[in-house]
DNA sequence: CTGAAAGCGCTAACAG
DNA sequence: CTGTTAGCGCTTTCAG
């Protein structure tokens, strides 16, 4: 590796010189036209890249952000990702990605210190382990360390929570327009999806069914999920009056669930209506294109950013919990009522 | 930010004594029972995190892989990370993406050289812009840099490529066998993929037929890839006399054409059979699940990684070209041939 | 068993 | 305009 001492010693000079000349920043110091060319010439001859090691020890920044998710098979993720990527790479930051496997709070943890430990300088984090009375979560709020929560609230954090209310009201109006008024939701377990599920249905007039309720346990592996949820669908074809209406919790199960319909005949739109909750860019190439409560992705990472960004240079920033609202994205997965 | 002097303090110790006790290598030197508990004790106390920069700068290593790849939200590029970052993360790595963005190779090797810049300790490689004759290649091979190129072959460089004849063999075998005597390619631009797509044709008496050729710039957004393939499909639908059989270039690829198809109601497998190239467990969950051509995504990595961490440790090593055979994947979006 | 000293590559402060 | 000095946090000799 070629370092500044190794230009400074060809070039006759010393090494905070090479420093200076390097760095140029603009206004600070100025170095004569000369040295400057002849630094730059051997640097370039040299092909000398600074160490990012050195910089990150002087400087205690490591130039990147920890990025918690889910499975990055998840398209849901995967854009969320792929768009803070992006905007990450704009400020000359890189992006970490540390994936939870949604075995315990404590394998969240641990992930979340693995990130720690390589000297991230912020995260997004899309889990829900950090929570009062756990140390690590303590440890943070005190730190102040830049970090956002996203889909999840723990006091104190910064957090940016999607507003489903909005969304999942215009996926119930598209029902009814569609003659629709029985509907069974889908692995809606948690609150955040369901209880705008159930208002909304109430006010809409639906008829709310249960749907095919296999006992699998809490967390397991993502294809398993997957399966299961491939079964229910088996089960539901097979239902006898059955709603119309499906609304399930994500676009990758819609894409599971609407796979195993078409394996028993039954067919989406034509058949069954199906709604899902992300709005994923991948939901647009799917069979058919998938209608979905989507989230505003670029705009929940913009901001996520922002904040981190700001504390990062600041650390008396505030907390703030920002909601983002979600708003139906219509494509074909729904169709008119059969049996109205 | 608490280091091991403050530790070494507080315990009455000297620093060198905190990082024997910290780091602790069974057999180097050993420590007084006493001494060990008390800095321990300090240590859990005060939270310590060793510092990821002073390590890496002692070291020369940041314990870090750049994963190279096309677009994330490509499934088959997805899969292919999620197993990475796996390995990676059972040596105590971790990887950090750079996504090409193939808009020309200077891009690439920015990508790269961007990378390198972050101190990554070795690469894998997925894109095609490091060649002879550009300086950054140069350097690789000079440098002996841990470096491996997948589905890419510079001279030089340790190489892992699939072989495409068996699986693509294997899917003209299954076409066959389902009445199947005309095909039509759609994207196989590359040679790596077209070339045993002909020569199976041609074993198995194959006629091969122009498909909708859309005259679509060279490298353009993945989006408007999609839509294009969407469009080829429209064309294909409405198509007269056309091939009960079409073979696809990629996973991804093939979701957007079979999405195209369904919208004109042709449908697959009943009106035409597809197969396609990755064999991504993605295809699993699309409708219908895709047959394809499928990689062994766990030994490419494998091999890369086996390779990368030998280097790592040792210079000395030779740079292998290794072949990985595909094989079809069968699922369900090949059906027997309505007009035989 | 443990301390002292050196040095990894870099930036920043202070002299000249 | 440029050199000297110091120090970021850690590991690694080398003494003792």
């Amino acid at each position: 590796m070629v370092t500044m001492s190794d230009i400074a010693r060809m070039a006759g000079v010393s090494q905070p010189t090479v420093s200076r000349v390097l760095n140029g920043k603009g206004s600070s110091t100025r170095i004569s036209a000369a040295t400057q060319k002849k630094v730059r010439a051997i640097a370039q001859k040299l092909h000398f890249r600074p160490s990012f090691a050195g910089r990150a020890l002087v400087s205690g920044r490591t130039r990147s952000i920890g990025f918690m998710c889910g499975n990055i098979r998840n398209p849901y993720y995967t854009e969320m990702a792929d768009i803070a990527m992006r905007m990450v790479e704009e400020r000359g930051y890189h992006l970490i990605l540390g994936m939870m496997r949604w075995i315990s709070w404590q394998n969240d943890l641990e992930c979340f210190e693995s990130l720690l430990s390589r000297g991230v300088d912020g995260v997004i984090y899309f889990g829900s382990a950090l929570a009062p009375g756990r140390a690590l979560y303590e440890r943070m709020v005190q730190e102040k360390f830049p970090l956002v929560c996203v889909n999840h609230q723990p006091p104190k954090l910064p957090c940016i929570l999607p507003d489903f209310q909005p969304g999942v009201n215009e996926a119930f109006a598209l029902l009814k327009a569609n003659g629709h008024s029985r509907v069974t939701g889908i692995r809606l377990n948690g609150l955040e999806k369901r209880i705008p599920f159930l208002a909304a249905a109430k006010e809409y007039g639906f008829d709310v069914e249960e749907g095919p309720t296999f006992k699998t346990e809490p967390s397991r592996l993502p294809e398993e999920v997957l399966q299961n949820v491939r079964r229910e669908a088996y089960c539901f074809a097979e239902q006898k009056d059955r709603p119309g209406a499906v609304v399930i919790t994500s676009d990758q199960l819609a894409a599971a669930f609407i796979g195993g319909l078409f394996e028993k005949g039954v067919m989406v739109p034509r058949d069954v209506s199906v709604i899902s909750f992300d709005g994923t860019r991948a939901g647009q190439f799917m069979a058919p294109p998938l209608t979905s409560v989507g989230q505003d992705t670029t705009e929940i990472i913009r901001r996520a950013l922002e904040w981190i960004f700001e504390r990062i240079d600041r650390k008396d920033t505030s907390a703030p919990v920002v909601k983002i609202p979600t708003r139906l994205v219509i494509r074909q997965s729904v169709g008119p009522n059969p049996n109205p």
